[in-house]
RNA sequence: GCAGCAGUAGCUCAGUUGGUUAGAGCACUAGUUUGUGGAACUAGGGGUCGGUGGUUCGAAUCCACCCUGCUGUACCA
């Protein structure tokens, strides 16, 4: 410890941004490897675009347009403000727009990377988290859709997840757009208010989502929302047409027909499901985790959906002159992990080293020598990094997890049979030099 | 943003109606063993008791404001 007591740097990190060990790395690593296994599959380019864009390229969708930095993180450079992404679909309609007439129609990509936001973060929920995205670009054929679902489906299960750990909700802007129609509604922020309202359905059921189409609804706390203020006969149409269990628009039908051709049948209709409010256009779906997550505490938690995503026909066509019809799917998967985690016990190999004690520095020579034999054999080796007694050596060699350590002192040095050290029997063995290799094996 | 709850050592927490120098367990460091880890024993380091201001002879304890965290809620392109 430092004892001096001047101004100290905080050690404390900004809300909503974490450190990630190498336990939550090593698992994200092994679902990005299943990831790109199907990606490659099913036929989608990779590609990566910048962490920054200019404000304006990514934010035709923001809230409030004279303010960049609602909901994302912005700084002034020179004139222009940039902003950190706050997804992976922004840029790829920019991307398309930049290089249209060079990439291929329809244009298959999927994407991993850090997106930031400048909101309050929850359990599993930061300000900055990975995502993973998949997108058609170019083509109205709902074959596109159905395959994402298909496709997001597949990833889930080579991550070890069954069929009844999660479902696919699905349904389509159009089914709202005209139950809006149905009662009269033309106020786009009523609408809107609507849309958030039946987003809840899940979480608060029927009961609170009706007061928040009305009046509004007070919470557990004391808060209150306002509502909608619709009449309580438009409530009753509302609640009658979403209870429906059958998709009532030409698009879920003609998607329903494809999941059939695929056998794909690990989804439900749901009409309640809303996602991005004003950015999707058509056929819109939603990842939900069925079973229980728990915080830190061991608190059963509000989970929520882990990705999901849509049609959405009008992106590209913002940024000028060339029109493509689009549909994506995003995961968070920091949120995956998370959940992931809770699910199912990982067995993730990764070999810890074995340490070569040191005794003294003067056989330095034969340390390495030995390291070296084990590292070309692809042994994760390492002579013990410092100059310690032996009693600290191991102690270090245990916190690590090492499978073992090899003593190689003078005496061993001599006969050439260097001593080795199971650290999980405490057994020890005096061995050849050329066995060496295959008695590691035996143990790691 | 709004609301409820919380903040004492690296972690988990105890701390009586306000009363000397603020405690425990785990972790850490050193030793018992100068060539042997996971156990035990001994010793040790580490806290402006979230911050600031106030009440008081005296505050971790009471009051105000602020900060941070958790949970719910809102927003979430």
């Amino acid at each position: 410890m430092i004892k001096e007591k001047k101004i100290k740097p905080s050690k404390e990190l900004p809300l909503g941004f974490v450190d990630r060990q190498e336990k939550e790395l090593l698992i994200r690593d092994f679902i990005i490897s299943k990831i790109k296994e199907v990606m490659i599959k099913y036929g989608f380019q990779y590609l990566e675009t910048p962490s920054f864009e200019y404000s304006d390229s990514i934010g035709k969708f923001l809230p409030d347009k004279e303010r960049p930095d609602q909901g994302v993180f912005s700084f002034k450079d020179e004139n222009k403000w940039l902003s950190l992404r706050y997804d992976l679909t922004a840029p790829l309609a920019r991307y398309v727009a930049k290089n249209y007439l060079e990439i291929p129609k329809p244009f298959k990509r999927y994407q991993l990377g850090t997106v930031w936001r400048n909101e309050k973060p929850g359990p599993g929920r930061f300000r900055e988290f990975l995502q993973f995205d998949a997108d058609y670009v170019g083509t109205k054929n709902l074959q596109a859709d159905a395959e994402l679902c298909v496709m997001i489906s597949e990833i889930l299960e080579k991550c070890g997840l069954s069929q009844s750990d999660y479902v696919i909700k699905i349904s389509s802007r159009k089914i709202t757009e005209s139950l809006f129609k149905k009662i009269n509604l033309e106020d786009d922020n009523q609408k809107l208010t609507i849309l958030r309202a039946l987003d809840k359905i899940d979480r608060l059921g029927w009961v609170a989502v009706k007061q928040l189409l009305g009046e509004g609804r007070k919470d557990k706390s004391g808060d209150f929302t306002k509502g909608a203020k619709l009449s309580s006969d438009s409530i009753e149409i509302l609640e009658k047409e979403l209870k429906k269990k059958t998709p009532s628009s030409e698009d879920l039908n003609e998607i329903l027909k494809i999941f059939k051709n695929y056998n794909f049948q690990n989804f439900e209709f749901d009409p309640s499901i809303v996602r991005g409010l004003e950015y999707y256009t058509g056929v819109i779906f939603e990842v939900n985790l069925k079973f229980d997550v728990k915080n830190i505490k061991g608190q059963s938690i509000q989970f929520g959906s882990i990705g999901g995503g849509g049609r959405y026909d009008n992106l590209v066509k913002n940024f000028g002159d060339y029109d493509a019809p689009a549909t994506g799917i995003s995961i968070g998967l920091d949120r995956l992990v998370y959940a992931l985690i809770q699910k199912k016990e990982f067995k993730i190999k990764k070999s810890k080293p074995i340490v070569i004690c040191v005794f003294n520095k003067e056989s330095m020579k034969e340390y390495i020598s030995l390291q070296k034999i084990l590292r070309d054999a692809s042994i994760s080796t390492e002579i013990y990094p410092g100059e310690n007694k032996l009693k600290k050596q191991m102690e270090y060699a245990n916190k690590i997890k090492s499978p073992a350590v090899i003593l190689y002192g003078d005496d061993e040095i001599k006969s050439g049979k260097p001593t080795l050290r199971d650290l999980t029997t405490g057994k020890e063995k005096s061995i050849e030099i050329k066995e060496l290799v295959n008695e590691i094996k035996k143990i790691i």
